[in-house]
DNA sequence: GGTATTTGACCAGC
DNA sequence: GCTGGTCAAATACC
């Protein structure tokens, strides 16, 4: 451990940062140059007291390095525990502490719950702009379905890392947890976090791939009679879980005084905001925001009503969706690696 | 024919 | 040896 009071200089000093960045959001006349300053200086800090907590000293059980401080965080303020996904959870610690661990250590992941209920009909593509191919499926000890492991298509050309695993949960089928790995680097992320006022355009080349994945992620819910599922076709709710943002992902994050909201490289009009933000997040949530797509207008997402496309539509834009707000009320809170964002808790994940 | 998915095999950490 | 993650050949789809 550094110097006790060394660190705490630093905390403190990111904290009078966040306090900073809190004014700024607050004032529709400040520049986004300040705050993506502030942002970045609320990074230094953190990153130089986390260095300090690594300086010396063992970890904490369950933690093989790096970040424990931020490991011991995530242990706890779990906004779900008494959620169905809470098993999820502890899977993608032992995950995070082993075989994923040990692989991909250096990629920042977070994870996204979305759930599909029925009572609203869906149309139209859903997708956030990233194409994904699937590169393997594996049956896990102690769970009933498989999880499905997706790269970004453009891997291998551009060599983007993104991944993301799908698993649908054991307790309610409903559910499905979404890990994503990496942030994407590829041309088509970034165009979108750069300019395109409408991300469905950018969409376009990968939608073909993206409806091939929905439509197998839809078998595999057709394949599991239940009425909830047989019910899709009326409509979806969708449900998220520990938004976040890790901490070089933590710039991206551009709160919506703009028409676009943008978020780990994407970005969405505000007519999608519309419907993914308030009134359907809700405080009360505390880290699982419920929001929904309804045919009446809600949904403005295109006109096409085949179901199976929408569903990793929802997977792939959840991580956007769920990060993003039309408030730019923003609550900080110090020195956890939590952030009370418009009623939401984000949390990241360190490697 | 090109591209994406499936699935058994392989690899690495424990 | 077990497990999760990835690879790559076979297969399916458009």
């Amino acid at each position: 451990m550094g110097d006790p009071n060394s660190i705490v200089q630093e905390l403190l000093q990111g904290l009078e940062f966040a306090r900073q960045l809190q004014v700024y959001l607050h004032m529709p006349s400040s520049s986004q140059e300040t705050r993506d300053l502030l942002i970045q200086k609320i990074i230094s800090t953190f990153e130089k007291a986390l260095e300090m907590v690594n300086w010396k000293g063992p970890v904490p059980v369950g933690e093989s390095s790096q970040l424990p401080l931020a490991a011991a965080i995530r242990m706890s303020d779990s906004p779900i525990s008494s959620s169905p996904q809470s098993e999820d959870s502890e899977r993608d610690m032992k995950d995070h502490d082993h075989s994923a661990f040990k692989r991909r250590n250096t990629l920042p992941r977070w994870t996204k719950q979305i759930r599909v209920t029925p009572g609203m009909g869906v149309e139209g593509p859903l997708d956030d702009g990233y194409s994904w191919r699937k590169y393997g499926q594996k049956d896990i000890l102690g769970a009933m379905y498989p999880r499905g492991y997706y790269r970004c298509t453009h891997r291998n050309v551009q060599g983007c890392m993104a991944t993301k695993q799908v698993q649908r949960s054991d307790e309610d089928p409903t559910i499905f947890e979404i890990n994503y790995r990496g942030k994407h680097t590829c041309t088509v992320a970034n165009n979108m976090g750069s300019s395109s006022s409408n991300p469905l355009e950018n969409q376009e080349p990968s939608l073909n791939n993206t409806n091939t994945q929905q439509q197998n992620i839809l078998q595999s819910l057709e394949q599991q009679p239940n009425e909830l599922l047989l019910n899709l076709r009326e409509g979806l709710r969708v449900q998220t879980e520990s938004l976040d943002s890790p901490d070089q992902s933590f710039a991206p994050f551009r709160f919506p005084l703009s028409t676009n909201i943008e978020n780990e490289g994407q970005v969405f009009p505000s007519h999608v905001l519309e419907n993914f933000g308030s009134p359907y997040m809700s405080p009360a949530t505390s880290g699982i925001s419920h929001f929904s797509v309804s045919p009446s207008g809600v949904n403005r997402f295109g006109g096409n009503p085949n179901l199976a496309t929408f569903e990793s539509q929802i997977n792939d834009m959840i991580p956007a969706a769920t990060s993003t707000t039309n408030s730019a009320a923003v609550g900080l809170q110090f020195p956890f690696n939590q952030f009370e964002f418009d009623g939401q808790n984000l949390r990241f994940d360190n490697p």
